[in-house]
DNA sequence: ATTATATTTAATCATTTGATTAAAATATTT
DNA sequence: AAATATTTTAATCAAATGATTAAATATAAT
């Protein structure tokens, strides 16, 4: 037990650690207690209830995930294809160290469409300048499409990580290996796409 | 209510729906019990437990999301480019009716890996004939990737519509003809790739 | 040091939930 | 029609679960 957190960060962290594996309507309020080594009364002294703990924690997943979008297709100093780069690489750094994430939240974010409501904003993204350089490249091309393949490219391996290991298409030890791969190949793969009409 | 239908096929009928909507932990047996409109009690006189009836829900689900696989990946008689071509196009075709399907199973099988123990058998994807022409034509290029690619820029639209929804991407009246779109989309970018060195 | 405030604990509540039971209703067989 | 088997229902159980309470302990303020 490390000694110098506070009781509200153990909550949090403990929190984090079991919804993340069990998804929220799986939690029990008793297993997180127990994950944070303390008893079950202090979650609701620091949290008030199971729901606003939750909200603190998808919140929290909510912004990893999609906080990296910002920062990458905004930049006004980086060309579509470095944009593209780094949206890959940014994203599958991001993810080998968070396998579980999308999963959690795209789950959860079905049972609960509402759930970002005001809180996560992304409609920045059909207005950044990665799409009008898209469109001054190849006005053909629907940024729509070309979003959803880049980062379904990206997102989908982690998403589908069981199927894939239970398909012998992957195993625990060589699918980080094949995601960092993907890191170079997938914007080499888009390049190709951007070039040929 | 449809009278021509057995009670175990009007249980059966509402599990899919309640599992589908809300996920096995959130959903109540109540709730399946109110959906067929009919009494609790039925619900494990003819199938025992929620678990079990859970179980024949999720092998179904997950026969519908991966037994479109099997039939385009081995057959003999089709190209490399006609088995992608009608891979997507089956797919998307089966997802635009069931555009939840892919969010269920993937949670589901996330929560318990091991759910498709001897029930689902994907191992035949590695040596199917779409493998061995991918390599008679393209030796140097990953089938794991490939495979893995054709179905992110496919299926995960679907997973992600509820954010793609947020980000105004996309809404309840525009999403399915893009998906239709995409049908002809992704296999026009495969073969770009493929014809691209 | 004493009082006040904040934190933690054990015990308990009220509901919810999956499941069972015994009886009633319906259908099938003899 | 009577007997038997099947299906359905209402009532209930035991366990699980989110939350609360009142007392105990620790910390800070005066």
């Amino acid at each position: 037990m490390k000694k110098d957190e506070t009781t509200e960060e153990r909550i949090l962290e403990a929190a984090r650690i079991v919804f993340m594996r069990k998804g929220y309507a799986a939690t029990r309020t008793r297993d997180i207690a127990e994950e944070a080594g303390l008893n079950l009364a202090l979650l609701n002294y620091y949290f008030r209830s199971k729901e606003k703990l939750f909200h603190q924690v998808i919140r929290e997943k909510a912004g990893q995930i999609f906080g990296v979008l910002y920062p990458v297709l905004t930049d006004e100093n980086k060309s579509l294809e470095e944009k593209i780069e780094t949206m890959v690489e940014t994203y599958t750094n991001m993810l080998i160290q968070n396998p579980d994430l999308p999963i959690f939240v795209f789950s959860e974010l079905k049972n609960n469409p509402n759930l970002f409501e005001g809180k996560v904003n992304l409609g920045f993204i059909i207005q950044s300048s990665f799409v009008k350089q898209l469109h001054a490249k190849r006005p053909d091309i629907n940024p729509v499409h070309f979003i959803m393949s880049i980062l379904g490219l990206t997102v989908f391996p982690f998403l589908a990580k069981p199927v894939i290991f239970a398909s012998q298409m992957a195993n625990d030890k060589t699918f980080d290996a094949l995601m960092v791969e993907r890191k170079k190949l997938i914007p080499s793969w888009i390049k190709i796409l951007l070039e040929t009409k």
